[in-house]
DNA sequence: TGACAAGTGGAGTAGCGACTCCGTATTTTC
DNA sequence: GAAAATACGGAGTCGCTACTCCACTTGTCA
């Protein structure tokens, strides 16, 4: 992403203001959500609009730049943590770290939400990323009987989804996150049936 | 609601519009969020787009009302399940219920976050209504043993409106719904002090 | 049944947001 | 230190959407 169409290096002033536009966006998605304007996010930069879709053709690349940049974070965020002494703690913390971060980035949420499931175009390389790096962490927790054995990354990708958007919006998130690592721990023989559903 | 500014009761025709509108709009915001166009909604419920306007003088008093209908729905439906013999089961199905409701109805997900825990004009006297419904739900199953007591209704709404949020949008909803629900469950001793923060 | 109030529909208005275009400025290259 | 290539800025375009206005229709009441 550092070269011109034509192959040439990027212009230095150009691969600055890329930088700065990127930076710009992630701030301003965090702060409204993805529904905030591109001419915001090239006000905050201090660049024109004409730079900011110089850079990123439309807003679609650039919200998909932005998501694809936070879930690199978290996915070395949680490889950091795997080579944690205590993996049932590096687990618990990581969860309580993301969960924390997303409460005030909208945008975090959303990202995870996107990287649930169904990897689509837009963290198509990314989404695996994450899921592998959460495996990392996941699978030492369970063998150390810290979490539930039943459970993949998939799973705690979308718990982490949806607890950041309780967290996130309504309050008393530490409660909630206490009750999401509570149903995450083994579960001792309880058989439970719960014929609920519809 | 259903009187003319004048006092007047409203024209039997206007009243049947006001229905159509309402009940297209519920359709259309589930559908496609709460973005979807007025013009759609007039659209979907035969009328012009004048007349929506006439009944719902902003977008966001018609989202106002259609939300107010889905909570309204919901606590009732929470009231209808207090009765049931086994509280512990009545709780849950209701949990799962929801969830499974919300998981097409992008709407009813975003009025859970919003009756969450501020109570803001738009959900101004359904929020408690939703509150003391599952309230009346929640108390005798923890008095049942079946719910952890340490939770309260606002805990319960949050989670409801983040477990949706990740049922919605991620797949794999049965397994965080059972997550979930073995977090909700009384906790043996189990002291844990999990130094997990930030 | 006729007169008047109430309601309707949809063309029109206003404003916003994504995206384009091009004269000007900055880098790079020789 | 020019010339050529590249990038910049922001006024302008286009389409979409919330909302208004009013000539016309429908319901109500005596």
């Amino acid at each position: 992403m550092t070269t011109s169409p034509s192959g040439r290096p990027l212009r230095a002033d150009a691969l600055r203001n890329r930088a700065k536009v990127l930076a710009a966006a992630e701030d301003v998605f965090a702060e409204q959500g993805t529904s905030a304007s591109t001419e915001e996010v090239a006000r905050r930069a201090g660049v024109g609009i004409g730079t900011v879709f110089r850079h990123f053709p439309t807003k679609e690349s650039l919200l998909e730049a932005v998501l694809v940049a936070l879930l690199e974070r978290l996915a070395g965020e949680a490889r950091e943590l795997a080579s944690a002494p205590d993996p049932g703690e590096a687990f618990y913390r990581f969860f309580a770290r993301v969960v924390s971060q997303a409460a005030t980035k909208q945008a975090l949420t959303e990202a995870l939400a996107e990287a649930g499931v169904d990897a689509r175009r837009a963290t198509g390389r990314t989404g695996p990323d994450v899921r592998d790096a959460i495996g990392a962490l996941l699978e030492p927790a369970q063998r150390a009987g810290a979490v539930r054995p039943d459970i993949g990354p998939a799973e705690v990708t979308a718990l982490l989804a949806g607890i950041s958007y309780a967290a996130g919006r309504a309050g008393g998130s530490d409660d909630v996150l206490r009750i999401a690592f509570d149903g995450l721990r083994p579960q001792d023989a309880t058989t439970d049936q719960e014929a609920a559903r519809r």
